[in-house]
DNA sequence: TGGTATTACTAAATCGTATTAGTAATTTAT
DNA sequence: ATAAATTACTAATACGATTTAGTAATACCA
């Protein structure tokens, strides 16, 4: 018992040996190669072998000549302190399952060297893919050797295109918060916006502008406000809307957290939620979208549908070149009962 | 260049033809092995030769002997919506990659079946040891063939003592968390518990007892409630609290969660925080501790640190039979303004 | 001046599997 | 009845590294 650990696993020539064959029908046993022909009995006399011998291939041997490694490297850019990275690796390595391959996780927490070094040792071990995250949409630069292996961008884009990316909608998420609170009958949605030049500022403007022209409402500037995205900036941005003439039925946040600020916000200038404004949220963090009074109406951050989508399209190109495209996934409206 | 991922990789045997020395040369040279002479001339030839080929060493084949596969298995077992995950991912990669090794990540989301080929997979791959990771801490039931391999457990440990494990220590948590409210001068303490069997309800009552045994203040039963562990139970019990004769001048909260109810059921009621009433949390979940108003006093659960200690225990007992130990890590009290 | 050390290398074995090329015995086809 | 095909296996090789055991040439010492 003690020693199970200290003693050399058994190989292939142990089972052969117990049961009687060479290493090669145990091999053609084991991987049940129908083009060979092996009686029954002897078939049976393997696998009995190999289950007295708690036998298990040696994956490093067996994955030495034909080069595949079954793994997947996942590198994460940055630290995160939320469980979208958690998303991520879901649905990477759900993905990767269904192909039998294992996820090989860093997270460089924004270091080149390590980021570098990231690379580098993921290469040794030949890992067959490697999916480069960030955890905010952004541009990126990925070490230089990721050319060397299938590779995808999750996340963020190559200001270059060298790289095939997904990223999520960020316009269509726009689109689909505003038209929430347009199916519920608001006129008047403010639009609290984040101050950061990212995709995410820009896209969710732009699909917040295309829901009203699709609903042939004006847009008015008054009604959109930028701010640092957290709640204090979501507090004092919302604050200035609802105070100004003619103030907004409806509040689209950039994210949840900002989305606090504005239920504070609110609360305090005695508005109900969602009577009086109803408000949405973006990014459907957990803690905050379930457990606000009332609870958040989000959209969604399609980071397990990212991770999934990633190894995927990295199975389907496995050896050729992957084309360069930009794969844009869609933010899903998660409904609770703010708006 | 479009072919460079088609191209077998360069092998130390391309190396040695084009720096015009054996194999064996190259291999002494690439790991610096000061107990064999090289001259400086040969080195410098093998270093030009592999910079040329870009030639990286074939980790499966440099394993295949000594089945040191460089590789740390980790397993979660639960879906979890909270980033607690990555911090567990995080302390545990860090210290790996102090070691100059890889974590392989499987999330089993629960699924026995999942749990089991997981386990395979990973001993085929010769993982060099294997970490079980529960997203709360309890008990838990680890697959059998686990015993095959160096393994702790994280977050949870095994009924009959059959494995190491590392978990947080609830006891000192509740403590310091009672402590911090007992520093600010408060006396009478409310503590909304949680209604789960689970270490963490057992374990943050006794501390909380203990601060107050230590402080010399009486045990009032009518100060502890008992609530579902999420924002509407935090704001019913809070009210309920509040509401007795002679209530309380603070409040720990079993996590941060219910203290966002608490946070509402004080603002109805007219208090503030924390002048009229303390608030301290657990968990130290982000984005509402942080986003909170006035910002969550809370105590954070040491996942990144047993992520940390796990890796390094396996290593200290590696190749040894690691004892069955049960290791309990601080949980540290994160200041705010809550309290 | 002969013997031992040291320097600078190389040939060959090895790790555990998959695969290729056989071989001997039996069955089928003509 | 004999050639051809099929069945049921095995021996030997390859994958890409590390390691062991050597070898030839030069340096050192008594």
């Amino acid at each position: 018992m003690a020693d199970s650990r200290t003693r050399r696993p058994p190989t292939m020539n142990d089972v052969a040996q117990r049961a009687g064959v060479s290493q090669t029908t145990v091999s053609f046993v084991i991987n049940d190669r129908s083009d060979i022909s092996i009686s029954d009995e002897t078939k049976e006399r393997v696998w009995e072998a190999v289950n007295d011998l708690d036998y298990r291939p040696n994956a490093m041997a067996r994955n030495l000549r034909s080069s595949k490694s079954q793994l997947i490297g996942l590198i994460s850019d940055e630290i995160t302190t939320t469980e979208h990275a958690v998303q991520i690796v879901r649905g990477a390595q759900d993905a990767a399952w269904e192909q039998d391959k294992l996820l090989l996780v860093v997270n460089t927490d924004g270091n080149p060297k390590i980021k570098n070094a990231a690379v580098r040792t993921m290469l040794e071990h030949r890992v067959e893919s490697i999916i480069y995250a960030t955890m905010y949409h952004r541009s990126a630069n990925p070490p230089a050797p990721l050319h060397g292996v299938p590779c995808v961008l999750l996340d963020c884009y190559a200001e270059d295109r060298s790289f095939p990316s997904v990223v999520p909608d960020e316009v269509q998420g726009g689109r689909t918060a505003t038209e929430a609170l347009l199916a519920k009958g608001r006129q008047r949605i403010g639009f609290l916006n984040n101050v950061d030049p990212i995709p995410a500022t820009f896209g969710r403007l732009a699909g917040y502008r295309a829901a009203l022209e699709a609903a042939d409402l004006p847009f008015d500037p008054t009604l959109v406000k930028r701010a640092i995205s957290g709640s204090s900036g979501g507090y004092e941005a919302a604050t200035e809307l609802m105070l100004q003439p003619d103030p907004p039925t409806a509040i689209f946040c950039f994210n949840d957290r900002m989305a606090m600020g504005v239920y504070d916000a609110l609360r305090k200038l005695g508005r109900s939620i969602p009577d009086d404004v109803a408000v949405v949220g973006f990014d459907n963090e957990e803690p905050i979208a379930a457990h606000l009074y009332p609870p958040l109406t989000t959209v969604r951050l399609p980071h397990y549908e990212m991770g999934q989508w990633a190894v995927n399209f990295l199975e389907e190109h496995a050896g050729a070149d992957a084309p360069p495209i930009q794969h844009v996934i869609e933010c899903p409206l998660i409904e609770r009962a703010s708006a």
